[in-house]
DNA sequence: CAGTATCCATGGGGATACTG
DNA sequence: CAGTATCCCCATGGATACTG
């Protein structure tokens, strides 16, 4: 491979990112659950567009990338609490600096 | 709005920023014009599994979004040069910030 | 409350051929 | 070289109903 001509390969941090953290919901997810476990429920009364069915399944796909994880305490009525893991903590300097991009780039107008 | 309810609305920079940014396609487009100028052809050979449909339509969005611009030569053959603007520059943090995150995903593996 | 199950629509994305 | 034009597939995402 010449040194001019780097090509972004299937597997270049971007495209991991991208993976793991990519379409419409994961990051708010993340983002919600930055300042403390919330329930199902309140994680769907805070992003009030997102479905059951696409809740339910990011929450999936985000355990399974373990940065979150789950705790069922098996009660009646259901108490279900979702947290971030120490990795899910690794993308709170991302979100930020998603924000940063958003303000600096009205900012230009 | 309460305090301890803050939503993820239609206008957060999250949101804002993903529907500037987000799909398979224009951060790694964004990241090949990172080190300067290309036309067409290279961003193509650089990023191989891109179509050319896909390249020509994230193009078009990038211009759009005010990221990139073009310019074209009117030359035969024809040469046309795509390169970061000013407000494209301000997504470069950014891009680190998800080499970072692979990064330490990885490290904590 | 915390989900599944089901059905369905859209459009993101791809393959290929063609053109100035 | 730098794109368009077509045609097509399927994953993403949505609506609604149902359940332990």
């Amino acid at each position: 491979m010449e040194s001019n001509s780097i090509q972004v390969t299937a597997r270049c941090p971007i495209r991991t990112t991208l993976e793991m953290l990519g379409g419409k919901w994961k990051l708010l997810i993340l983002f919600q659950l930055s300042t403390g476990t919330l329930r199902f429920a309140e994680l769907k009364r805070r992003i009030p567009d997102i479905s059951e069915k696409m809740l339910a399944q990011e929450l999936h796909n985000l355990i399974n990338s373990d940065l979150i994880d789950k705790q069922d305490y098996h009660e009646v009525p259901p108490r279900v609490e979702y947290a971030l893991t120490s990795k899910g903590k690794l993308v709170l300097p991302l979100i930020e600096e998603m924000r940063n991009f958003a303000l600096n780039y009205e900012r230009f107008g």
